[in-house]
DNA sequence: TATACTCATAAGTAATTACTCACTACGGAT
DNA sequence: ATCCGTAGTGAGTAATTACTTATGAGTATA
């Protein structure tokens, strides 16, 4: 991976993620990123292949954001670092996430195999809890993680909102 | 309005709901349209302007969702009319609320406004309800909403799911 | 009948788009 | 020194894009 590698996938995730993959033209990406437009399709094939690319890593960092909730045993912990997953991202990873939830409407990347591990962890510590339907409750507050998640990403809330403690008090973790 | 105009918004909608705005050409939309590609121009001047008569019907079918909810005066029943609002949409409407999401994510488009009202009604329902943080409740209340009407929307859950009799019952309303 | 206005089209046009290609620069292995 | 593969450029190119314009068809009004 070289330098300007790197650079181009850095201005291509800043403009995908704010102006949309479609809205935006291989030439603003070179311009950004301070390289020759030809210099893309060198490396990425095409522009196909550099959302790719971007997407390969959101994956990636998915997978490390959702590890520490599904590892940990303890169920009341393993909640609490679920509730805990949209408040410890941090600011330079936004536009990663941003993509992520953008395409989650293009039927293409529309993914819910992606959170599964998550929402089936969360069902097993609920039954664990003896609460009287863990599927739907695990279901309920995967939803209010993304809620929180995706208005933080949209500037509406801010990181540091007291959310995160109204919830530990509300699951009693 | 007459029968063009209503075809040129149908396919529009269609084709900005499912493909993305930036990603559909105006050819396409006359085409689907069955109408000249000019004709796009002269009813709605640019192709911005066929997004923005969209977004008005959009708006007027938000607020016209959202009015149940807002007008019932009984606390528990307003919050059971809120709960009921992802699940009472008909399919043919599903491209409206598709675009409503979608472009929540391009932020000339993300106005907290537009579901603000619900919040604070569901807030004063809470506080009446003695809840201890109604504020909060209804923050979380509306995460539940709009999160089940995504998945509705993106097909990942179907709009029978058993989750809204679940949803009643863990507000006991 | 003549005028005028709206609805509608087909054939443009200038700009932009994703992508290609011929070429240079350069570092390392032979 | 020569060869070779990779990084990088800049000037293309064919297709597509949003939008325009000249023109006509239909209808109502004077």
């Amino acid at each position: 991976m070289t330098g300007k590698q790197e650079d181009i996938l850095t201005a291509a995730l800043a403009l995908f993620a704010n102006e949309g993959f479609a809205a935006t033209p291989t030439s603003k990406i070179a311009h950004k990123a301070g390289v020759s437009e030809g210099l893309i399709f060198r490396h990425f094939g095409s522009k196909q292949g550099l959302l790719d690319a971007l997407m390969g890593e959101v994956n990636a960092r998915l997978e490390k954001t959702l590890a520490p909730a599904l590892e940990e045993n303890d169920p009341k912990l393993a909640i609490r670092k679920a509730i805990e997953i949209p408040f410890i991202m941090e600011e330079k990873e936004y536009d990663f996430w941003r993509l992520h939830f953008m395409l989650k409407w293009q039927k293409e990347y529309n993914n819910p195999e992606k959170t599964k591990p998550l929402v089936d962890k969360l069902t097993f510590c609920f039954s664990i809890l003896r609460y009287g339907n863990p599927g739907r409750e695990a279901e309920v507050l995967n939803y209010i993680i993304e809620g929180v998640f995706s208005e933080i990403l949209k500037g509406n809330v801010h990181r540091t909102t007291p959310l995160k403690s109204f919830l530990f008090e509300r699951y009693g973790v």
